[in-house]
DNA sequence: CATGAATGAGGATTCATTCAT
DNA sequence: AATGAATGAATCCTCATTCAT
């Protein structure tokens, strides 16, 4: 009867403290792509934050610890990506397009992704290679590759041999490349990366690129 | 008989004002390349240095302008590789070839400068914006592959047609991104990027990646 | 039965940032007086503290924000003095020596006020013109001074006309100069203006001074 | 006959040390009345000079030394104003009417002056009380006031008593205070104490009072 | 007489982190 | 589960001064 006490369902407490972790890690996100880990600051994160700066530390530990959560959540979310394509189900040529796409597409629309990865490459990955998740990450692009290239072998739209790591290599470059790079490219020729003619026109190449390169004879 | 050889007949002069400035830029490029801006350490720059830290800021102002110019230099000694390679006495296809391994070379043997510009990425290129001598900096690079690709259309070696700037920005990404992803890509992957055999294999992937695209009928 | 005594039931509270901030700014203060905006020095500011110098930070950011509380502090401590005289009950000529006697004495006693106040004008005031509190620190004295004066040439006993503002500028310069200027002038007439006989003599002056000056036809 | 040749008579050196000396002096007096002793920078001096920093060093020893002369410079180019005014030729009134406003045209056209004394409060004159110079210098301007109250009383122009030291004083006060406090007084009122009209009013009513003062019955 | 290069010592400020409740 | 206050240890930077020529 009296609505404004006690919230919704039994047990649910004032503040939830998931809620509280997902927050700070939302804005830890941001922070630490704008700026890479040694730029951010944990004051600025917490201030953006609803709760205090104290919460950093009782959940997370500390400045390095909430980084490394902020690099897992953020490759958890772009993992597996290409299962939802169901390429199996396509010729290979589509297939490897659909995926250029998917993959391009991606990183377009996550720049955040992207500047967390540039910033962990400064760090020599150091994180990365010290998280059990992120090391035994098994990213399933490689598989999808693999069936794709196994499949274009079978029937003949493929000729090039090429390892399915490499290309999966040469795919995330023609990708990762235009955005990690947008800023120091566009000084450089006074152009903007980021204008959706240009997308559309990239998006293409980096898909002709790799095609023509497996059907070339 | 050689009056250019031992400066100033025989006598070493104690301070060599370039010298150090050079000094300082050749320890703060290392230093920047490893932590980035922010990482960085002016007191760990200066330890590196055969002098002290106050010259840093005698000869260079402050830790920014230090930046500044390590960016500067770095970019400096990037500029215009492509006019020694003497691409316009070659076949189009040839010389496009030669102009992937120069800049797959470059990257692959400069990691430094690499870094550097994935760090000034993170900065959104603020400095490089502010730099007049790198917003003015006309890289060769465009005019070359103009050359090439007009030669190769007019011959019949491309048939693709592609904006030199595009063409440019995809074989930049094919180099740089193996490099600046070295980290991450090797700790999801457990490969190793830096081998001599992935280096072979890449670079004839790049190039061939691209003369595919652009020979493809 | 004492209600306001002995804080929060016996208990001391080890952290009391009021109490904290006051000792800041009392210490503060001195060492302004002392040294001046240039010369004082946050490290032996917070020596003097029973706090660290970090906190001089967190509390007021750095050494102008808090040179500025200090300044505003001061004038404060200042301000509406003259409300506390009950001049209006007084014979015009009593007011108006009252009023100089209450002004040469509180610039006697607070010679540090007297030293901010010369160290701001060496700061050509930009600190208390970007205050908004001191800018609109509406001082009570000119309104006083107009009462004085207008129930003087009323009743008679003022003849010499005068703005109250122009007023107010001669008392003060009478009553600050001699303690502002107590070092300069002592060094060179070999005197010390600080003696309790010079006090007394320069305040007789200062008042017959003022009064002279109205009453005179 | 080759006027541009060797300047002028016989010995003149290339650079002319006083020459230098004096136009360091001028530099450094703008730039202690600007900052006060701990505010100035000699970095800042030297380069609003014609000749290097390392000249300061040379001709005054260090900062503090370059303090001195130009506070001993900025006295000696004040005293001995009185001497010129020919006030024993005048009656007693009008000598003291002319030496009020004497004193104060100087302290309004020499706001440097000011300043400087000023500052020199702040450091409690300790550099003019080590100063021979400035210890020794015998102000003329006590002999003067003394002869003009001598003649004074003598001749029935003034009749209230006062030692020559206690009404320079008052006539320095309020002189001084309003190019000394200019800026805090105008933050506080909203006034400019430096405007024309302020300028005339305010000299009237110096001279006024202090005659008033004297030849009150 | 003059100077460009160099510097040790100190000064302001920032940062991630912890304490006591 | 949550927090405002507090902090040691860096970190960047500035200053008056001297060196070698």
């Amino acid at each position: 009867m009296d609505k404004t006490a006690a919230p919704a369902a039994g047990r649910t407490r004032r503040n939830d403290p998931e809620k509280t972790k997902q927050d700070i890690l939302a804005v830890a996100t941001a922070e630490f792509a704008e700026f890479g880990l040694a730029g951010a600051r944990v004051d600025a994160i917490a201030e953006k934050t609803k709760t205090s700066k104290r919460m950093i530390y009782y959940y997370f530990g500390g400045k390095e610890e909430l980084y490394l959560a902020v690099l897992e959540r953020a490759y958890r979310r772009t993992r597996s990506r290409e299962d939802d394509l169901q390429l199996a189900a396509m010729p290979p040529a589509d297939a490897l397009r659909a995926l250029v796409f998917s993959t391009f597409d991606h990183d377009e629309q996550n720049p955040d992704f992207i500047r967390i990865v540039s910033s962990e490459n400064i760090n020599n990955a150091l994180h990365m290679k010290r998280s059990s998740e992120l090391s035994d990450l098994n990213i399933s692009v490689i598989r999808v590759l693999e069936d794709i290239l196994c499949r274009g072998y079978a029937d003949g739209s493929f000729c090039r041999r090429i390892e399915p790591l490499d290309l999966h290599m040469m795919i995330s470059a023609l990708c990762f490349f235009r955005v990690s790079n947008r800023h120091t490219f566009g000084a450089l020729f006074h152009c903007d990366l980021s204008e959706p003619q240009t997308y559309e026109r990239h998006r293409s190449i980096a898909a002709d690129m790799v095609l023509s390169y497996l059907t070339k004879p």
